[in-house]
DNA sequence: TTTCTAAATATTGTTTACAATAATTGTTAA
DNA sequence: TTAACAATTATTGTAAACAATATTTAGAAA
C-alpha cells in the first residue's frame, strides 16, 4: 500500500492476506469476483484491481477467463519463498542490530509478541500460533522503517502460511516460538554474527520441517471464509 | 509479471520503466491515462491497470483525482531504496557464490555485459552506461532463478535511477563499472566474505556519490518521451 | 450406468458512458 | 499589471452493459 489508492482494492488484499493466513483460505480455493462484490458490498472493478495486486504478488493464480486461485506452492516454489525470505530477512536483522547498537530500537512491541506466542505455545493454540508468528516476522522488518524492504517481505508471508498448508504435516513444531525468542536475544546482545545465523537457521527450518510428499488438495466452497 | 494479465498492462509496465533507465522520464513529471491511450493505442482500462502497478512499486505516485506522477524520491527515501537493495542483494550474491561453487552457474551473459559497459566507459557514453549499469544488477538476480528475489529488486532499480536524476551531479561515476568486475571475480573466486564485501561499498558508494543539497526540479510534457 | 455432446448458465474481459473532481482559462476589480 | 474569483475544460472515479469464454447441467447414445 505503497501509496494511495481511492477506493479498497487494499481493503481486498488485506481480506485475502488474513484469510489465508487463518488458514481459511487454502491453496487452490476459487475465488470469484461477483462473490466478494457480493458479500462485502466492493464494487467488481475495486475486487478485480485487488486481485490484480495478489495476482502481482504470486499469492493468487489468474489464468485467462478463469477466476483467480490461491496459490498452490510447488516445492520448488517454496524453496525459493524461504530463499528470498532469508536474504531480505538477514537484512532486515542486520539493520535491527545496527539500530539497537545505537539505541534507537524500541523492541517493546515485539517483546510482548514473543510473550504472547509463549502463552499460546502453553495453551497448544496452535491456529493462533501460526497466525502469530507471521505477525513477528512483518512487525520485525516494520521495526526497521523502511517501506520498501516491508513491501518485498509482505507477499512472502501469505505464500509461506500457503506452504505450510500443503506441506506441514503439523504446525505445532513449524515456525517455533523459542527460536524466535533466541533470535531477539541475539539482537539484544549486539551480535550481527549470531543474529544472522539464528534467522538463517530458524527459516531453513521452517523449510525442514516440511514433508513434500505430495498430499491431496482440498476444495473449498467460500462463502463465509472471511470472518 | 507473476503470471497473467491478458490485455497488456505490463507493457505499459515496461514502457514507463524503460523510459525511467532512459532517463526519458524525469522525477515529478505527470502522466495522464488518456495521453498514453492516444499515443499507444492501449485502452485506457489497461493503461490504468499498469499505472496502479507502478504506483504499487513506488514508481509513480497518486493522489486523488489526480494524474500520476513520477515520484522523486526523498533523500530519506533514497537511502530506504539502497538499503532495501544491500539486504537483497546480498542475498543474491550469496546464492550466486554457492551456485558457482557447485558448477551451477553461467556466467557468460554478465561476462559480456561487463565488458560491453567497459567499451561505453571508454568511449565515455555515460547515457547508455547508466542504462546497462541497470542491467548488471537485475541480470544477477535473475541468474538466482528465484522469480520471488527477481520481483523485489524489480522495482528498486527504477526508483534508484530517478533517484539518480534528483541528486547525481554527474553520472559517470555513479554505479562504476570496475566495481561491477571486482564483483564479478569474487563471485568467481568462491569468497562470500569478499563478495558481500564488494556490493556492499558498491552500493554504498552509489549513495555516497549523491549530492543531498536539493536542485531544482524540472517539469517536462511527456510526448515522445517513450521513444 | 457411463460417456459423449449440446444447451444453458455463470464468470470474466472490455468498452462505454456518466459523475465527480481537479486543472486551466478567462474575466473582472483593485 | 496583478490577484481573486467564476466558468470552462480536462481528467479521473465508478458503474453499467455487452461480448467472449469457461463451466455446469441436461440429455442422448452406447
Amino acid at each position: 500500500m505503497t501509496t494511495t489508492l481511492h477506493t479498497n482494492p487494499d481493503k481486498v488484499v488485506d481480506l485475502v492476506f488474513e484469510a489465508i493466513l487463518k488458514k481459511r483460505l487454502k491453496p487452490g480455493v476459487k475465488l470469484s469476483e461477483i462473490s466478494l462484490q457480493e458479500e462485502f458490498g466492493y464494487s467488481r472493478a475495486v475486487v478485480r484491481q485487488g486481485f490484480d495486486k495478489l495476482v502481482d504478488s504470486g499469492v493468487l493464480i489468474h489464468k485467462k477467463n478463469q477466476s483467480v486461485r490461491v496459490a498452490y506452492p510447488t516445492k520448488k516454489e517454496t524453496k525459493q519463498i524461504y530463499e528470498a525470505r532469508k536474504a531480505i530477512e538477514n537484512g532486515v536483522i542486520m539493520i535491527l542490530v545496527e539500530k539497537h547498537r545505537n539505541n534507537e530500537l524500541d523492541l517493546s512491541t515485539i517483546d510482548s509478541l514473543v510473550i504472547k506466542e509463549q502463552r499460546l505455545h502453553e495453551n497448544s493454540e496452535h491456529a493462533k500460533l501460526t497466525r502469530l508468528s507471521c505477525d513477528f516476522h512483518l512487525t520485525l522488518a516494520e521495526l526497521c522503517d523502511n517501506k520498501f524492504l516491508v513491501d518485498s517481505l509482505k507477499p512472502l508471508i501469505p505464500l509461506s502460511a500457503l506452504a505450510a498448508s500443503v506441506y506441514a504435516d503439523t504446525e505445532s513444531n513449524f515456525c517455533s516460538f523459542s527460536e524466535h525468542y533466541e533470535l531477539i536475544e541475539a539482537i539484544k546482545s549486539n551480535d550481527p554474527v549470531n543474529a544472522s545465523k539464528e534467522i538463517n537457521t530458524h527459516l531453513d527450518r521452517c523449510v525442514d520441517s516440511l514433508n513434500f510428499n505430495s498430499k491431496a488438495i482440498k476444495n473449498h466452497s467460500y462463502s463465509h471464509l472471511f470472518n
